[in-house]
DNA sequence: ACCTGAACACCGTTCAAGT
DNA sequence: ACCTGAACACCGTTCAAGT
């Protein structure tokens, strides 16, 4: 890459991420280039597709996860370990809002830029998911598409701003139905408090 | 209204149930209003916002899911009750794609059209839920804002084509986390066969 | 080798002008 | 009283022309 276009690529880069941290994963991409000072061309270069620009944007958090993953089967129980990288899941994937929709979508799309972060979050779900059954602390009637939808979803509610203040709870609702037996959620003891 | 004006009208909200059905509720309004062969402004004045059309196209469903609710109420067990009438509301959010974001959008904003149908839902739900809690059989933390979230959590999942074809069996895994105790949730039993 | 921006085909929304 | 569609300000995407 010649250096002035490697310039543009890292500008780009830099204002796509504050304007799809602002407007969310539909940002506009004209807005984006006007931003950056660049043409549209050569956002489009550069990045060929909003997924392209999306999967550039979370390229770390994606890695994180997945070494994270690594880790967690190493060093917690099933049971922590599955919570936990779930929670940081959802949270990778409500880095910008809206991009879960389009991580969604991809899963099942070999062509989208995002398939394969998405294939590999999977994965590392479905690996600690069966070491949590085998333990059976976690249903065993759950595929790993299962908690792909599970995560998903819970990013999703994150998403909404009328949902967004009993996330937390909706997550430990939600993990109650993944691991029934989890220490400490006994669903008849008020956890949270309920508001009317 | 004019005689002509109703037969518009009338027209118009044929075109755009098929629309609608067809391409979601982000269907171009353009399209709809040309393809019923009339003005864009008849059509913005019938229906000042996409949520008043979408209000209009699912009146008839959101009648009968409060409909619905008063007669679980009175014929089922409260356990029941809430299971089926959540299905029932879930299907009815699902009736046209992307709905369901709209109307959680409505339910925290009163200028909406969707807005009193959205807290109508949410209600409804509420009384149910309330009735299952006094009988210990659902979560006691659990919020009416909660149930509206799962509900439309289910109904976005659903949304999803990859994810559809797992609707039932996630319906059933976030119902034991609503439902803790209910009959045949036992977590440990595969009641859906778990495909790779 | 890379960049630009006009061109094209679309949107949603408003509102002057028509019947 | 109702209808129409041009006008405006936006999109995403492509690609000929420039440096």
């Amino acid at each position: 890459m010649r250096t002035d276009a490697q310039k543009n690529y890292e500008h780009l880069l830099a204002v796509a991420r504050e304007v799809v941290t602002e407007q969310g994963a539909h940002a506009s991409l004209r807005d984006v280039a006007r931003k950056a000072g660049v043409g549209l061309g050569t956002l489009y270069r550069h990045f060929p597709t909003r997924e392209a620009l999306l999967e550039t944007l979370l390229r770390s958090s994606f890695d994180a996860l997945t070494e994270r993953a690594a880790e967690l089967e190493a060093s917690s129980s099933p049971e922590e370990a599955l919570v936990s990288w779930t929670q940081r899941c959802i949270a990778c994937a409500h880095e910008y809002r809206g991009a879960i929709s389009l991580m969604v979508a991809a899963i099942d799309d070999p062509q989208s830029a995002l398939h394969d972060s998405c294939v590999a979050m999977k994965s590392s779900g479905a690996r600690l998911l069966v070491r949590a059954q085998a333990e059976g602390v976690a249903r065993a009637d759950l595929a790993s598409a299962d908690l792909f939808a599970l995560i998903s979803a819970l990013a999703w509610l994150n998403d909404q701003p009328s949902f967004a203040p009993r996330a937390e709870h909706l997550f430990d609702v939600v993990s109650s139905a993944i691991l029934p037996q989890r220490t400490g959620n006994d669903s008849r003891k008020r956890r949270t408090p309920a508001p009317r």
